[in-house]
RNA sequence: GGCGGCAUGGCCAAGUGGUAAGGCAGAAGCCUGCAAAGCUUUUACCCCCAGUUCGAAUCUGGGUGCCGCCUCCA
């Protein structure tokens, strides 16, 4: 039985779909207006792998990750850039789709563009309007939080605390300063509503998406817990006001990546960008570095971490190369597996389980379990760029033209010879010359094979 | 100030009442001409103090330290 910690309870729960074996998910996506960092990779790693085990036990899951297309931000890019906004969040959102297949994520099922869900969002805010729950200043739309009773029942704030701390600027129109933006007058980049022109506020964009492809009431939504407030917060008041019923049945959150024990953030200055670490590290690396932890705790971010991920990675995909000894799945394993998902996302017991395998050599059930984690243990198989084919062709004397395959066959053979002849200094001196070129070579009873550092 | 989280071996990290999973690194051995890979073996009393209990890393109270949200943020 799957349990997860609901933000709204804040206990773990039992899962059960609202509605037969059928899930459907929500998680807050990317405002397209710069590249994604690790801290976004640890988000949608952690969410694909719900989604990837929902599926593996069976639901019938609906995920919808949205893109943030119009926002403040992206304006302000393109003015920096000289871009149009459009061209700026189609830059990104390819970005963001690239670092997302290079990381393995899963695309969601539904991925809607804020920008093609206007019609919804004005909807939604006149709805709330009429209903008393909003009201309209000079071009500006503001939900009326003092008319929402539950508001702060999943932050857990008092809302006199959350009162006392809102900040309130100058020459602020608003009936409290708790009050958020649903429609914002923009006669510039704005869009056509009744109420002028303007753009939607961030937070009823997701509350308008989640309804449009899901539904009033989902099963799922989650997010960073920096989304708890405001965004979901005000999600909720917006969606169960608009909608008059319950919005969200469990509220996920993930934990942040640090860097020296501080969030990785764009204001800190501290973050990875997912493009410089793919270019380091494979997507099974980070992924792995990722999932050693629980989903709720904090990652801390250093290459230290990230090498020993990636030593792990190799035992991993060692191992799955091997194949098991009879094929078949080892079912007490995948029951051991599955309790530790089951507990919350335990992904280091996980792991463990994946360990615990490689020592009993099923490795078939290795590379079965590790796909649901969303590791991709075939690969590993790296080729021979063509400057080592050539480098190695040359210092040979063979034919450069040759394929890969081929050329390494010759040297193999040359060095068979050596080593027949007992000429280890010749031998060596190979297996070194091929090292500088990133081919590792390995003497087994069956000959010796080679492959890609 | 309000709300919340964390503190386990050199590093990372499971474990929420019965006597410390796993990974990385290190060490030893097997294998190898030597390596690499692989395999085997191997290192902790759990931030501090007090309490509850036959028994606590695990519960309670009190400290100390670190972090997050309360403003855009995954």
């Amino acid at each position: 039985m799957l349990k997860l910690y609901n933000t709204l309870s804040r206990k773990l729960e039992e899962f059960t779909p609202l509605e037969g074996n059928k899930v459907k998910m929500y998680v807050c996506g990317p405002t397209v207006y710069d590249k994604a960092h690790l801290g976004h990779a640890r988000c949608y790693i952690t969410w694909d792998i719900l989604y990837r085990y929902l599926k593996f036990l069976g639901y019938d899951v609906t995920y919808c990750r949205n893109v943030t297309d119009v926002d403040d931000k992206i304006l302000k890019k393109a003015d920096t850039e000289g871009a149009s906004p459009d061209e700026i969040a189609e830059r990104y959102y390819k970005s963001f789709s690239n670092s997302m297949k290079s990381l393995n994520v899963l695309t969601p099922d539904v991925e809607p563009r804020a920008t093609k869900t206007l019609g919804e969002m004005i909807k939604m805010v006149k709805v709330l309007i009429e209903k008393g729950y909003a009201y309209e200043l000079d071009g500006d739309v503001y939900f009326d939080v003092k008319k929402y009773k539950e508001y702060g029942k999943l932050s857990w704030q008092p809302i006199d605390e959350l009162m006392s701390g809102a900040r309130v600027e100058e020459n602020d129109k608003k009936k409290c300063p708790l009050d958020f933006a649903l429609w914002k007058k923009d006669e510039v980049h704005g869009y056509n509503s009744p109420w002028g022109k303007g753009r939607p506020g961030w937070h009823i964009e997701c509350s308008a998406m989640s309804k449009k492809h899901l539904g009033d009431t989902i099963d799922i939504h989650a997010g960073g817990a920096d989304l708890i407030f405001p965004h979901h917060e005000n999600e909720i008041a917006q969606s169960e006001c608009a909608n008059g019923c319950k919005f969200v049945k469990y509220f996920l959150h993930n934990g942040f990546v640090t860097v020296n024990k501080e969030k990785m953030s764009k204001s800190l200055h501290n973050f990875k960008t997912i493009d410089d670490l793919t270019s380091a590290y494979d997507s099974n690396t980070i992924r792995f570095f990722i999932i050693t932890n629980h989903y709720r705790m904090p990652v801390e971010f250093n290459d230290e971490a990230l090498n020993a991920a990636k030593a792990g990675v190799t035992r991993l995909i060692n191992a799955a190369s091997k194949g098991s000894k009879d094929g078949n799945i080892n079912q007490k394993a995948v029951e051991e597996f599955k309790a530790a998902m089951d507990d919350d996302l335990n992904t280091s017991k996980a792991l463990a389980v994946l360990f615990s395998l490689i020592k009993t050599g099923d490795n078939d059930t290795l590379s079965y379990l590790a796909d649901i984690l969303g590791f991709d243990l075939t690969l590993a198989k790296k080729e021979l760029t063509k400057d080592c084919v050539t480098k190695i062709a040359k210092r040979f004397e063979l034919d450069e033209n040759a394929l890969p395959d081929e050329i390494m066959a010759q040297v193999i053979k040359i060095r068979k010879q050596a080593r027949d002849e007992k000429n280890w200094a010749l031998s060596d001196e190979i297996r070194d010359i091929l090292n500088e070129s990133n081919v590792i070579l390995k003497d087994t009873k069956e000959g010796t094979s080679w492959e890609v550092k």
